[in-house]
DNA sequence: TGTACATCAGTGAACGCGCGTTCACTGATGTAC
DNA sequence: TGTACATCAGTGAACGCGCGTTCACTGATGTAC
């Protein structure tokens, strides 16, 4: 016997496909009246659900933030050593802004955006686990002297960093900018950058 | 004899400069009535000015990534070893975000904002000719081979994007994160990143 | 040096549009007995 | 199994506020002769 799905749930999944689709197209367009528009769900709907449209827009880029996470969780499955770990996760990072070009666009938008503080919570219960194994899998490499110590938002820095900034420039369509040139170059060097 | 300041520069510094106030104590409170209010200049000569309010926020992102890039500019004065010059900026940029908390905060909130297609040309006529003087700066040392031979987007992004995610989670009053720390741990780490 | 004119700088009330939000309502699903 | 009730889900017209912008105007400064 198939298990239901939570009532509801596709009227959210409607909406935040839409809300996702839309931003990608014109971030200017991204309107509650648009998303509604688009999605076919009412308006009230939408409130009933989200309480309001930046509750919409927390939970777009909490739901947004786990996909990227975890691709980069993906990319570390099986991989011990400590240097291939480093590379995995920047081509990872670099292949999902590649891939799901609307949900990194959405991510970087919305990093220091207004509706962040107030909805700090969803967003944090989307992120913490994941980047509690993140480092997990880090730490051991730490302790055996094969990655630098350093407190632990430099090191994050160092290696999401540089990705972060060329898929922004990549996703603002910065000439020069090459996502497969990237993800063949800045591995070694965000390895060096690390590495003890 | 004083050389007098061209008519209405006073203006437009006065809107600048309660436009930058405003962003610092509250990017929500950041429109043209409350610009206007706070410099004393009528709306309508902020319009003769500026033409617009992205107009004016151009101008203010002009002018703040300028400031920075002389800081950086400033920072490598007399220096010739490739090192000291990864160190130097990265420092420098460490500090103007400390110093000027404000213009470094308009600078990234405003990076990829709605408002820099259509003022290109102004933001353009303050960045490039100070990026190529740091690129003049850089390139001797990539010929000599002292620094690593990548696609200048590249080299910019391991350079910029650790300390500029470093500034971005302060701006954003991120625990843990300490300028000064960072400005003691970051450059050797930086450099190895990008030295041959 | 004085006069006439053109251009630049500055004023602020009024406008209108787009936005997020509200609300009184109907319909569907679940629960108790 | 049927009935009564409670809760959850969904509807969409209407609202009102805040925003950037306009515009007809006055005043100051520069220019020509």
């Amino acid at each position: 016997m198939k298990r239901k799905r939570p009532r509801g749930e596709e009227t959210t999944t409607r909406l935040l496909d839409a809300a996702l689709a839309l931003y990608a197209e014109a971030p200017v367009g991204f309107t509650v009246h648009a998303v509604v528009a688009r999605s076919g769900v009412s308006l009230g709907s939408l409130y009933h659900h989200f309480g309001s449209f930046d509750g919409l827009a927390a939970s777009l880029y909490a739901e947004s933030m786990a996909a990227l996470l975890d691709a980069l969780l993906a990319s570390l499955e099986g991989v011990t050593a400590a240097r291939a770990g480093i590379v995995a996760l920047v081509k990872a990072y670099l292949a999902f802004t590649k891939r799901h070009r609307a949900r990194a666009s959405f991510i970087h938008a919305s990093s220091y955006a207004a509706f962040v503080p107030a909805h700090a919570a969803t967003i944090e219960a989307a992120r913490a686990p994941r980047i509690e194994r993140l480092l997990a899998w880090l730490h051991p490499h730490v302790r055996a002297g094969r990655v630098v110590e350093l407190p632990v938002p430099l090191v994050e820095m160092l290696v999401i960093g540089p990705v972060a900034e060329v898929a922004r420039r990549w996703l603002a369509g910065a000439p020069g900018v090459d996502l497969d040139d990237a993800a063949r170059r800045l591995p070694e060097r965000i390895w060096r950058s690390v590495a003890r």
